[in-house]
DNA sequence: GTACTCCCTGTAGTAACTACAGGTTCAAGC
DNA sequence: GCTTGAACCTGTAGTTACTACAGGGAGTAC
């Protein structure tokens, strides 16, 4: 860990891999706190900061809402944070992933079994059309 | 079938299950055509403009987006249409599909293997902050 | 004739950004 | 000291697929 000294926000879009944009939205949304500026109205970060993004970035790549975000923080921000809420919040999350992938599964086996039935090519009109106008025998 | 006359708006958001204002909307974008009028101006849909919505609205359970859904329906409009450029259009949204539930999944084993580590105890530190912070033996 | 529901329009709000326009400021080279 | 170009600043609009609302006109029952 060599980087330790204030950044400006292009430096920390670079290092971080997030748009430049996407760090003042975070700002104005309250997810980072507003960071000191130089006199001319440049936003300098410090390391926590740098970290801090890191945080919301690996967050977000885990599904994490903003929302959900802003509730991790806040329990980040509040020594010591509660270890439970922390979990809870992880294990709903969870949940909703789950149930995510359960409905897209369904939705893969309707999807495949449809373009498998057109593939056959055993039938005289499109049964892909025939299942969007609800006339196949796929019509949920 | 004997729902065969034409019926307003409000009517076939009922018999559909769709909202009322998304109706409009598709209208707007293009996915409906503008229905006749009555003299005073209220939208009358013919049998074929519900089954038209029927059919966007299966796509739309089928997770095909609204540009997806012009496709096909500017294919249903060309008789006769290409069955293969129909299945073309269905296999790629299938691959979509399909990355996204191994994107969940991977997902899922993460958040799933994190709030594990939380709920063992025998930590510390949370280990699910640990891992937001990029500390954690679970980071990415 | 009035009360009530339905329908009409345009516009704004949602999530989570991303992009753009129009204007400073900074750093380097000459 | 001056100029050039990159980097920074701000506010605002666009993205997807709707949903909701405000303020008005139309249709129907009593």
């Amino acid at each position: 860990m060599t980087a330790s000294q204030v950044i400006k926000r292009g430096e920390l879009a670079r290092r971080s891999g997030c748009n430049l944009e996407t760090i003042r939205y975070y700002e104005n949304i309250g997810l980072l706190q507003p960071p000191e500026r130089t006199a001319s109205g440049h936003r300098l970060y410090p390391p926590g900061d740098q970290a801090r993004l890191g945080f919301i970035l690996r967050g977000r790549d885990l599904g994490f809402s903003i929302e959900e975000l802003k509730s991790l923080l806040s329990l980040v921000d509040s020594h010591p944070y509660s270890c439970g809420e922390v979990r809870d919040l992880t294990n709903n999350h969870l949940a909703s992933v789950r149930a995510k992938i359960a409905d897209l599964t369904r939705l893969e086996r309707t999807l495949a079994d449809v373009s498998a039935r057109c593939e056959g090519g055993d039938v005289p009109e499109c049964p892909i059309i025939d299942t969007l106008f609800g006339r196949g025998p796929g019509a949920r």
